[in-house]
DNA sequence: TTGAAAGCGCTAACAT
DNA sequence: ATGTTAGCGCTTTCAA
């Protein structure tokens, strides 16, 4: 049953006219009489041809295709982050080839290089490693690569951010202004760039503040229901219990929002990272705006595929508080 | 900088050796000897060398590629989806090139032709488009298709489908068992295929119940905060006021509940699809498994890419009744 | 075990 | 306006 595919030759006999005027015709080349022209068409659409995209591409250099190197696609934050791309690529006519890392270093590194090796025009990467030397050969070799939500390790290369930072601050002095002092932070594993960030931002601002911070009540590597308990207790306990709470990220806020539920406690949070229903459930946070990191990623990148040689540049996203209740109870509430 | 890229006859010259042995070490053919084996390994280490693929594939017309079209990659179901294709992927060392056809048949169509462009060994796509006869040629050419989600039109393919009239149908089944009677359906756009199959479920369940539906309890289209708060006021209004309700999608079930909590409106409700927090919120779901979903249709596929030719096939993945409270309320406590 | 030659399907450069 | 030739970088086939 399976035909093979007809090729330019094919098409090129069947509408007695030279392979290259078939080649001008599906590449609207001008300088074609329309009747040549109708009976390449004829020809194409009788014999159902489609152009050989690997071997115009080995010709050309040109894939039209960008990868996307990225944690887990599954992940509303990432495939909003990878929708934002997409509207970039759509407008260069690009398609995007993806592939999920499972935070797994070595994964990610097999993901990019093949995605080099069919020679993508540029690639996207959300780092899980802390080395991409392994990428200087193809970056040499003229693929431009831009890494998003997290910086690279042990190369220079362009970066699209979240302010982390500023949001944790920005929570944190919302916090202050409502009156508490005694604010908890639940945090991820510090060996994750953006907890880390978002963990200093917390303690830039109670310090400039002028507020101490008291041990019990950070905890960082808050992922799991028993940890979130555990480290919320230990916050409540004591001479100095915190009245308010930030939470790292959305993982933690619905533990923590969970946690606070069971254990039948109010206090007034702010998570970091928008989730769907948070607004139903009343939650404040810190909104970071991941299409505009895709966006922002895939324009850098674009630019760079255009030629721009520039010192990599380095552009951070802001993020954005959202009150919606949880963030605005006063401490004399509780 | 941009030094140009060695290839494969750069390594040889690099290994005095000839192209073939290159080609050999590279595909990790035997009968090279160590020696010569480490010679070639070290040129192409030193000369950063990377196969391209683009001609290997012009050479054994295999990708190594499957594409995907998608309504929104961003939406939380279909990376959900997404990501159960990608697991069976990486099992046979596939890439996933991806593109999201925002609901529109032309972008669809785009996309798929440009994903045989490329020649990706298969395809899998979530329809937009009620007419996919323009995938014909490209079928009869080899490249197998399955459809996910919903299926095909006006073609006859492998499909992989959510049992939406079952899972519909369980949902009211569940609702008639806790006492109730008349019970709410809103549903999402009538021409879209699973809001017509799940509303479908639930009139069987009534029917089969013997139980009357009257008139007013039925809502299509109830996609805007504006015409749900209608249409529950009408559901609510008159001598037979609804005391339960079946939201169509988590889209639906979400402004359901806002508009039953800004209503000051207890009923019981039961939504289709589950959602992020919908345990945080007590709301029994019929629950699809996006993930299954995604890899029987990757799985499907792969057994069409070896060979398998017998007749199309349809897959039907069942869903899962999550018992939560919203389900469970019982008339009399309304 | 290794190599030489041909050619995959297309486009670029150069005729006509 | 159309055609001819060469060659992109690799694998396949066949020979040494």
């Amino acid at each position: 049953m399976e035909r093979s595919r007809p090729t330019m030759k094919d098409v090129a006999i069947a509408a007695r006219v030279s392979l290259k005027t078939v080649s001008r015709v599906v590449n609207g080349e001008p300088s074609v009489t329309p009747d040549t022209e109708q009976r390449v068409r004829d020809a194409i659409e009788t014999l159902g041809f489609l152009r050989n995209g690997s071997a115009r591409m080995l010709r050309t250099g040109q894939a039209g295709t960008v990868g996307f190197v990225v944690e887990d696609i599954g992940d509303p934050f990432y495939s909003a982050l990878s929708r934002g791309m997409e509207q970039v690529m759509r407008a260069h006519e690009s398609l995007l080839l993806s592939g999920s890392s499972e935070a797994d270093a070595a994964i990610e590194r097999k993901l990019a290089l093949a995605f080099c090796e069919r020679r993508v025009d540029g690639l996207i990467v959300v780092p899980t490693s802390t080395d991409h030397s392994y990428l200087l050969p193809e970056m040499t070799a003229g693929i431009p690569v831009v890494f998003a939500d997290r910086p690279p390790g042990r190369i220079d290369a362009d970066t699209v951010l979240t302010d982390n930072v500023g949001g944790s601050r920005q929570a944190t002095a919302h916090l202050l202004a409502g009156g508490h002092r005694r604010i908890g932070y639940l945090g991820d594993n510090p060996d994750i760039f953006t907890a880390q960030e978002r963990h200093r931002g917390y303690l830039e601002a109670m310090t400039s503040a002028g507020e101490p911070v008291a041990e019990p009540w950070v905890a960082m590597g808050s992922t799991t229901t028993g940890k979130v308990r555990a480290d919320l207790t230990r916050m409540l306990a004591g001479p100095a219990p915190v009245t308010a709470l930030i939470c790292g990220n959305n993982r933690i806020s619905v533990l923590a929002l969970h946690a606070l539920a069971a254990l039948d406690i109010q206090l007034a949070v702010i998570g970091f990272d928008d989730f769907e229903f948070a607004d139903l459930l009343h939650v404040t946070v810190v909104a970071q705006d991941p299409g505009e990191l895709g966006r922002q990623a895939a324009e850098l990148l674009f630019q760079r595929m255009d030629g721009d040689s520039a010192p990599s540049r380095r552009i951070v996203i802001p993020t954005r508080l959202l009150p919606r209740g949880s963030g605005e109870l006063p401490p004399s509430a509780l």
